[in-house]
DNA sequence: TACAACTATCTTGATATCAAGATAGTTTCA
DNA sequence: TGAAACTATCTTGATATCAAGATAGTTGTA
């Protein structure tokens, strides 16, 4: 079971508490430190690209969402912040930080008068498309160093992570 | 490039780009979008373990970066939040936070008037060393659905991915 | 119709976080 | 020694988030 690779940042987290906690099994720490870490590291690194739109995290996937949904851009906030995973206290404050900068606008429901719809304004439309773009440039840069192989593998494995962890969907008992 | 997988939520937003953006490769989303949300759940289930033990995540990665580090678990700030990933003012609270609870203590640093070294308190210890425990059985239970096969995989993988992302350490240049 | 149960959204209050700057102690070097 | 540069920590003000509850509209059913 020998590796070839530097020790990282993860393993001496894991030396340590092998010293100090020799009965524990910490083998999965491996996995699951990494992956924290992979993902805080990740989001930085996307964040660069965001702000040179001045866009944070949060107003990038909330634009985007609507976007890939497609025309009329317009979506209900509970569709939102489902997709999001956050609650609905969230998503009303993202809601009026992004009508006030213009990049949405909330509209009647016409089958639902309890709540609006939140719907992409064209500057709004105009914006995430061009973010969008830079965004995914930026994806393939910070992933060029790994090799289509490498890549394919560690795909498969988030995915199959992601199927243990997603919770019950798929599922046809 | 057939898969036997069910598609996922991941799936769902690349399909809606190819729809919406054909002229994007987006390919990378499929990795760093599993990436975000495999991280985003674990997270959720780590919470579960720590909440039986009255614990938030963050106050957990505080008392095990002092444990971990061996007796006498004491270490200082600078160190505390260069580990952990956030800035010094965070550092000044969850500090105040923990202190208050009893589990840490600040004593003065012999060295370096400055600034004051923090110190596991012996309930901060015993509350440790016995949510570690749980934590790391926790840790056992997520990733039993993996096979050892697949669990070395996604390790290797992440660590290759760190290897990209960690801002050049373990470099000889 | 009318009422109960349900649902979508917003409000409130508390907390965690950060960026930028303030404060105090240490180190370097002439 | 003394002053400048540096470093460690804390403070301040703004923001994002959540949990719990409030409000208003919808649906089912007698």
């Amino acid at each position: 079971m020998s590796t070839e690779r530097q020790p990282d940042a993860v393993d001496a987290i894991l030396n340590q508490w092998r010293r100090e906690r020799p009965d524990l099994d910490v083998s999965p720490m491996a996995t699951i430190g990494r992956l924290k870490r992979c993902s805080a590291l990740m989001q930085r690194r996307l964040d660069e690209a965001f702000s040179a739109f001045g866009l944070t995290i949060w107003e990038f996937d909330v634009l985007a969402t609507l976007r890939r949904a497609g025309a009329p851009h317009c979506l209900a906030p509970t569709a939102l912040f489902s997709t999001l995973m956050v609650t609905s206290g969230t998503m009303t404050h993202r809601m009026q930080r992004l009508e006030a900068s213009g990049w949405v606008e909330r509209v009647a429901n016409p089958d639902d008068a309890r709540g609006k719809l939140v719907r992409l304004t064209p500057a709004g439309l105009e914006l995430i498309d061009r973010a969008v773009e830079a965004h995914v440039e930026n994806e393939h840069r910070i992933l060029a160093p790994l090799s289509a192989a490498e890549l394919n593998t560690l795909e498969t494995s988030l995915a199959g992570l992601l199927a243990v962890l997603e919770p019950g969907k798929d599922r046809a008992d």
